[in-house]
This record gives C-alpha cells, structure tokens and sequence, in this order.
DNA sequence: CAAAGCTTTTGACCTGCGTCAAAAAAGTCA
DNA sequence: TGACTTTTTTGACGCAGGTCAAAAGCTTTG
C-alpha cells in the first residue's frame, strides 16, 4: 500500500476510535491543551489560529489527511490551533501518549510511525518553498493539485488564508484562470 | 540537556565520523543521492537550490544545526539540494541507513530521533507561519531573533533567498533598522 | 599593491497585491 | 418564500517590494 496514512486504522486498530462530527463542530479549542491526532475518514478538517483578530488556516485535512494542534502535542503546552470540521465529518482519533506506549509494544510499528512524520515533514518543506517565492496565482494553482476540487468544499476565505493572500486576490485570481 | 541536537555525538557516537571542509566547499551536489546527515561541530553550512537560474537558501546550519538532502533522505531519489560551507567548518556525518541500523539494536534512542524530529519539524511550522503573512522587515528581525549575530557571518544574498526577498530589499530594510 | 572578483548599497521606476467599501450572489431557516 | 446571514465579486486606490542598472565597498590573489 502505497499511503502510509491508509495504514494508520489497521496498524493502530487497538488503540484508535471513530467519531463523528457535524459541520461547524470545533473538535478542540485553541488556548487548552490537545494529545489527540485526527485523521479523516471522511469528510474535511482545518486547523486554524488567529493573527491579529484574522483567522489563519494553517492547514487542510480531507480524506485520510492528518491534523493535530502539534504545538500541543510536541511541546506539551496549551496550543495556537483550533480544530474545526468543514463538513459533516467521520474521523479516526489517536491518543499520542497511547500511541508511544503501543510503539513501545509494537516496535516494528515504529517504521510506520516515521514514514508518517516524514511525509508531513516533506509536505511542510513544499509548502514553504512556494510560500517563498510564488505569486498568488502560482500558489493557488498548486493548491489544487495538491488538494483537487477542494474549491467545490471549502470557502474561498479559508484557502486565501491557507495561501497568505487576502480573499479579494483570491476571487479575481480565480475568475480569469 | 535540554537541546536534542547536542546528545546526538555522544548517543551515536558508534555510527558518527567527524570530517572537515574549507569555506565554500559543497559537502553535496545537487542531481546526485545523498543519505548523510550533517551536523555542524563548528563552522557554518547551508543547504540552496536553483529557481530559475536563481539560487535560493533552503536552510541554514551554524553550530549544533542540522542539514540533510532531505528530499533524497526521505524519499531515496536524487536530490533538488546542494550543501556548502560557508565558512571553514568540523561537521559530524551520520548515515540515514545506519542510523535506522543502529536504532533497531538501541530502540531505547527512538525517542531521541523522534524529538529530534519534532524539533525540525516545529521549525518549518514557525518559518512556514513568517512566511504567510509577516512584511520583509518583520522576517529579517525573526531570523536575527532566531540565529542571533547570522549577519557577520552570512552573506546579505544568502539571507535574502532564504526569507523570501530580493537583496535589494534586503539592504534597504538593514540600512534603517 | 594593483587588478579582478565579489558583495552591498543606492536610485528610478513599475506592478502585484493589500485595503476599504459596497454590491451581488448564495445559503439558511422560520 | 421572504428575511437574514454569510460568502464572493467588483471597483478605486495606495504602497511594499520587485526589477534593472550602476556605483561604491570589500576580498582575494598574483
């Protein structure tokens, strides 16, 4: 299987449970302290926080996409993000203090564990690099194929934010194409 | 001890060698695989890659920072990244494969690697946040916050390439400071 | 130490994108 | 279905930072 993502439910069946959320639903608030990992079943999820009264998507989870407030779960402090589901969402949810104990159990899980931190790293890194040097345009072209017909499912404020540009540059970005 | 980074020699000390390079040296080329993690003892190192004839710094490494291709690393193509030193620099090199090795027979250093993970990995996350919404000046002042006195030792181009900007820029934000 | 490289600064000019404001369109719900 | 809310579009305008070009400082090396 190619998507270690997909791997996680089996993997870490014993310590994993499913949750269902409704659109709208915060499924943890910034300012407390979150050890959860939430991985979408179905549905869509965003990571937020806000910068000067502006909310600022920090990251986009649909189909077997990964989010946690990471700040929390690293360095044990209350974290910046939120979480919120964009749609009616079915998401599979993880513990991170369970899942070191199971790797602790499971050692040979310990390779998928890496391939999963190693891919969200790679991610990160072509995130940055368009973040520095593409126009708004450019980036808004490789969000859709990073994340394809992800217009059709979430608002156009969420991905200007997500982009680092204002949602007016969004909208005439997108009327010429 | 509280930076990861630093227990590094010591707890891989049976699969690390210490090598040394000559300013403007390139500890690896761009095109080619590379699988060493570099770590820098003493001295400077940093990682570019081309943009249109443009060179761009990926990451900087000064004492107890760490450098990799890590796009050849993660996932064993040849790399987009060169690393060079940028000043006369002691760098200790570990092998990704033996390292994998070596935390199969030490799986109590799993931890170790994975915080020191987490550490690169909340880097991206902040440098990725600077770079969405903060001005010029604003991620000049960040970086010196972040690597205090990377001025008298890095060249104004090099800086400019890795926050985003043109040097021109650059020098106009330094010169009122 | 002079010649040949680099690196940094300065200037003039231009443009992509931000800001502010308001209209238009789409979604939600009693 | 109509009233209200939220999202998207459109317009006018300004500015941060890009580009191009050239001068001024520094380094390196024969």
């Amino acid at each position: 299987m190619q998507n270690p993502l997909r791997q996680i439910p089996e993997a870490f069946a014993d310590i994993i449970s499913l949750q269902t959320y409704r659109k709208g639903q915060l499924l943890h608030r910034a300012g407390q302290r979150c050890h959860t990992l939430f991985l979408v079943k179905t549905g869509a999820l965003r990571s937020f926080y806000l910068v000067e009264e502006r909310d600022v998507t920090a990251h986009f989870a649909l189909e077997y996409g990964l989010v946690g407030a990471v700040d929390s779960i690293m360095k044990g402090t209350s974290s910046r993000y939120s979480i919120e589901a964009l749609e009616d969402s079915t998401v599979y949810e993880l513990n991170y203090a369970e899942l070191e104990g199971h790797l602790n159990r499971h050692p040979g899980q310990e390779r998928l564990a890496r391939q999963v931190t190693q891919l969200l790293y790679l991610d990160l890194v072509e995130r940055l690099e368009g973040m520095t040097f593409l126009s708004a345009r450019a980036r808004y072209e490789h969000l859709l194929e990073r994340y394809p017909g992800i217009t059709q499912r979430v608002s156009l404020g969420h991905i200007a934010s997500y982009l680092g540009i204002t949602q007016e540059t969004l909208s005439r970005v997108r009327r010429q194409g």
